[in-house]
DNA sequence: GGTATACTTGCGGTATTGCGCATATAAGCA
DNA sequence: TGCTTATATGCGCAATACCGCAAGTATACC
């Protein structure tokens, strides 16, 4: 149970539970562009991704200085539940769309 | 995001997780029955509820020297939710199966 | 009242977490 | 090579979390 719980505890962080919505929303994404949509430093937001990286909740693709981050295809039942969750229940959230209008003005190259 | 994420967190724990899950296939349970499930200390099991309950994730009805818990009714899409998927991803998991059994034999009087 | 059962809570200790800052790495380009 | 952009990470600190134990509350029953 510690494996399931290690998932929660993960997105038992605002800033993490953002970037998860985000990912499962928009898909692929780039440090510098959630680190604009959510409005904190990039280090900051790169440490949380590396977290939820060690539980195996993303997966990177680097592209020249870019690092794009998605969310892994669920590995069972749970992540599953969990990503619809992002969508179904979280994409609505005020602070998801505020997060949604800041990334869509990022000035990053993509 | 704050309170989305506290729910999250509560079940970052497995002591937690394996409550939330427990009460969601049993319903309304009373510490005692919950510790003999876990094969923890009343003390620590009946604390863990506590901050469960504390982010409105159970409820509690007295009856005698009894306490007995259960989840909150759904109080909005998230946690409709997480509900199911305690129910639907979770109550397989062998360490459940195995609380269920040694819930069963609980010598409580219920 | 006194005792028993069921549950809760204060305390002290150790461990983990999240933060910002500064520094490090990694790739691209002049 | 050196410079820039994008990202990652080591460090120290303050805050929080979980634990076991011991003591407390609450109800029931004699």
């Amino acid at each position: 149970m510690q494996e399931e719980a290690a998932l929660f505890k993960v997105l038992g962080d605002s800033t993490r539970l953002r970037l998860a919505v985000l990912l499962a929303i928009d898909g692929e994404t780039c440090v510098c562009r959630l680190a604009e949509a959510l409005g904190e430093p990039d280090f900051k937001v790169s440490r949380h991704l590396g977290i939820m990286r060690s539980v195996g909740m993303v997966e990177t693709r680097r592209e020249g200085t870019w690092m794009h981050y998605r969310l892994t295809g669920p590995r069972h039942r749970l992540e599953k539940c969990l990503q619809e969750c992002f969508r179904d229940c979280l994409a609505d959230h005020k602070t998801i769309k505020e997060d949604l209008k800041r990334m869509e003005k990022a000035t990053c190259a993509r």
